[in-house]
DNA sequence: GTCGCGTGGATGGTATACCATTTCCGCCGG
DNA sequence: CCGGCGGAAATGGTATACCATCCACGCGAC
């Protein structure tokens, strides 16, 4: 394809996405505005309402929501409305689960794959940049670089289809660890082990680097889940603040 | 249970078909006939075409397509038709690390959990169904109880999503057992890795189930790999079934 | 006062109408 | 004879209309 790696896919996806069907529009403008809460959890809109306030009608807006829906970011009652999932631990749990298990394999599977020296390179330099941001107390950069690592380690798996389903878990993902930024201490343990990841990618070694991975994983995730825990638990003594690096205002 | 009282109108619904919505009978409707072979690959219908074949109006035929074609059983190719993806060996092969992945995952899950009594005693009926096919040469018979025994450790993973994608891949890797079903050999490593899986799981043991699994699903998903192999790189297929060929165009 | 039933309205599921875009095909010019 | 161009028709994307269903609410009966 274009030399140029597709970019980095994540991102909850620009605000100026052009070009598309009204379906996409609508697919990506309320994905967006769900995983950066924009559109709180718990928010029922109905059908007519997205519509109008996407300014399309029903049948684009339902085609995306159902889209939506199937994905885990909304619940569609009818009668009731479209509702913005609130996810509660046991999700978070169960969406790692999942995320984890696909994650693993296309690192395994691009640890098979001869990379050119360019990628190679990207991969490097990313866990370099990433300890550097650490070194600097810059959790919030990290977190996007740490992204980057592992949207360019799945990007190279080479499995369109484990690439898709990957990126229809992430969104969900995506929304547990921007609740937990705030939260996270220095990611110390996640830079030491992404260089065992890397070195054995790098040596082209699908084993090592599924167990790596495997390991990584398993340990941040059951990090992650604890400070999910301490973030969800209080019944709501303390407004979680929407803010982080977003620009403001819902 | 739904009897007769919903019949209030005379419509022309499909046969058998139970009182789903529109939406989800032709979504199931077309499944069936992709995953059975009465839509053949390579089949290109347009909207039109398949709403009046299912009797229905394109707009819900037309949201059970964009979910198919999610799920890879059908290309949409806008002004060209909605065309049943012939799947290649390539993409048995990334079906088959997803859906394998999942399914490890699955199995290591369900061997955490306490199962019932019942349960456990299911899933040892099942392996020993499974043996006595083997012994009596009854592949089919055997192929199905292989899917019900798969089936029911996912069904205990207690992660719905999880089941969820599992199911989404179920389809597609169907559709290359059902290709080999006639070429399969006696499945006897099948049934002596299956004992261990079992075992690991009746010790809930997630680690054992685990590695039992994995070793599993790579020497399964190699041989069928190899078989697929064989019975896609003839130019001119064997009669694979008595499918009919559909009426083409002039 | 409470429970149950009926009715009206809201809602979403489905059908249909409309329109922009693309493709196909024939015609004209080179 | 070939290739580019134009236009008509087909097609899918979107908007809208329609209608069955379900829910809420109120009224009446117990």
């Amino acid at each position: 394809m274009t030399g140029i790696s597709r970019a980095a896919r994540p991102r909850p996806v620009p605000p100026g996405s052009s070009g598309l069907n009204a379906r996409d529009r609508a697919y990506a403008d309320l994905r967006y505005r769900i995983l950066t809460g924009r559109l709180a959890p718990g928010t029922t809109l109905l059908e007519t309402e997205i519509a109008a306030l996407l300014g399309l009608s029903r049948t684009p807006v339902r085609e995306a929501v159902i889209r939506l829906a199937e994905e885990g970011l909304v619940r569609i009652r009818p009668r009731h409305g479209i509702t913005v999932v609130d996810l509660t631990l046991a999700d978070f749990r169960d969406i790692l689960d999942v995320f984890s298990a696909l994650e693993i394999r296309a690192v395994a599977l691009t640890a098979a794959r001869r990379l050119t020296a360019a990628q190679r390179d990207a991969l490097a330099t990313l866990t370099q940049r990433m300890e550097r941001a650490t070194a600097e107390g810059d959790i919030a950069r990290w977190s996007d670089l740490d992204d980057d690592f592992h949207a360019m380690l799945v990007g190279l798996c080479g499995n369109a289809r484990l690439q898709r389903s990957i990126g229809e878990y992430w969104g969900q993902q995506y929304r547990g660890r921007r609740l937990i930024l705030p939260h996270r201490p220095l990611p110390s343990a996640s830079d030491r082990e992404h260089r065992a990841i890397l070195a054995a990618v790098l040596d082209g070694d699908p084993q090592a680097a599924h167990a790596a991975h495997l390991a990584h994983r398993a340990r941040a995730d059951r990090d992650q889940l604890a400070l999910l825990q301490r973030v969800l638990t209080p019944a709501t003594p303390e407004p979680i603040e929407e803010n982080s690096h977003e620009p403001h205002r819902p």
